[in-house]
DNA sequence: TGTGAATGCGAATGAACATTCGTATTTTAC
DNA sequence: GTAAAATACGAATGTTCATTCGCATTCACA
């Protein structure tokens, strides 16, 4: 397993004309599908430039190595998923418990989505775990959530909330993941979405009511 | 990356004599150091086999491959978590939720304990992901899962039962997992226990409830 | 249309490994 | 004590890969 280049996962050039644009797109698109087809044990930069109808030379033009290219699949995925919580989440139009409720289906569902490839990249994470960038994402994920929480919670103590929200965000992410794994028909996706969310909205109207008075 | 096997992770002889018994525990214990100093990355025949002062062909002789070492780790790990958790939830002498407790802090501890360890056996499932072994062991969790959810919720029905023991047994596999990823003092390790208990047991008090009445 | 820059190419290189097998050593049984 | 069985050994084998580099092709622009 010859991985010598240990970090620097940014990318080595820009693309200057139109066709290395499309290269790079058709890149990605290809290391999505050999990722999810062929699982992260068979993804190398071979069988990628390959499915990518290009040459590997060409690959290493604006991906510095393997990790660099998982992690930009990872990198679009996380941005999306923090673009529906954020979005969920800060939409005040609806009560704070419905919100959440509407953001774990929402979370779950596209857990369920393209989940051979998303287990496979969670497999190949050892290779990217330790960037910048993924703290950067947890990060964000976990400000809007905090924030949340100081809604929900209005008279908790600060330590209080953070840990509800350190609670709920692992649950989330662990149990996305976790979920993925094993295929899952549309109903018993829901209703595992629902009974999380179940869980979630009993458990911080215990801690509001603890808060307002007593239980 | 040459992994040809792919399959048969029994044994391949078993040790007739003293040396060759104190043989297969010197690997094993050096697989753990590899494993926890070294990472998945880096978990090699060979460098298992020196740490355990031993030659990569003896070694050989008693596991068939790489996987079947780790393999034997992860099954160790999961003998002993089972053990934990039937004994915890299967002692009557205490009310339930109060067993329920006990059990999300003796998980959260053990997680914690060999984090290093776990974290790296975790990275190298894909190689041992489908084994029937494993399972079994999730069938025997989710079993004594399942008839403690009968106690709690006597009055529910067989599917929420169903439900909240998944629910359960996802959220703990999973944030005791993720948990590890990262170091702790045993102070977060304790309110992050209560913290989830809590949620366990909001969750299932208000499933009980609406079981009996109203909400 | 000519020319330098930007791209694209893919055979070749060098590692890192898993696993085997012929040989050497130790144990057991007589 | 000795022969056969059991163990132990580790150099050798054969793969799989990531990554490079010298050369070929295409583009942008005069």
């Amino acid at each position: 397993m010859p991985e010598r280049q240990e970090s620097t996962i940014s990318p080595r050039k820009q693309p200057k004309q139109a066709r290395s644009s499309e290269l790079v797109g058709a890149i990605l698109a290809a290391a999505a599908q050999v990722l999810a087809r062929e699982g992260a044990h068979r993804f190398t930069t071979a069988r990628v430039a390959e499915r990518a109808g290009v040459s590997v030379g060409s690959l290493y033009q604006y991906f510095p190595n393997k990790a660099a290219i998982l992690f930009r699949l990872q990198r679009d995925e996380w941005r999306q998923t923090s673009d529906v919580l954020h979005g969920i989440l800060e939409d005040v139009g609806s009560p704070p418990l419905e919100r959440l409720r509407a953001l774990v289906h929402a979370f779950i569902r596209s857990e369920c989505d393209e989940s051979a490839m998303r287990l496979a990249l969670s497999d190949a994470a050892p290779l990217y775990r330790n960037e910048p960038e993924a703290r950067a994402a947890k990060a964000s994920a976990s400000g809007a959530i905090q924030s949340f929480m100081r809604e929900v919670l209005p008279t908790a103590t600060d330590a209080t909330r953070t840990l509800a929200g350190e609670l709920v965000t692992a649950t989330f992410a662990a149990v996305g993941k976790r979920f993925s794994e094993t295929p899952r028909t549309p109903e018993e996706v829901e209703s595992f979405a629902d009974a999380m969310a179940d869980m979630f909205c009993a458990y911080l109207r215990e801690l509001g009511h603890v808060g307002h008075g007593r239980e």
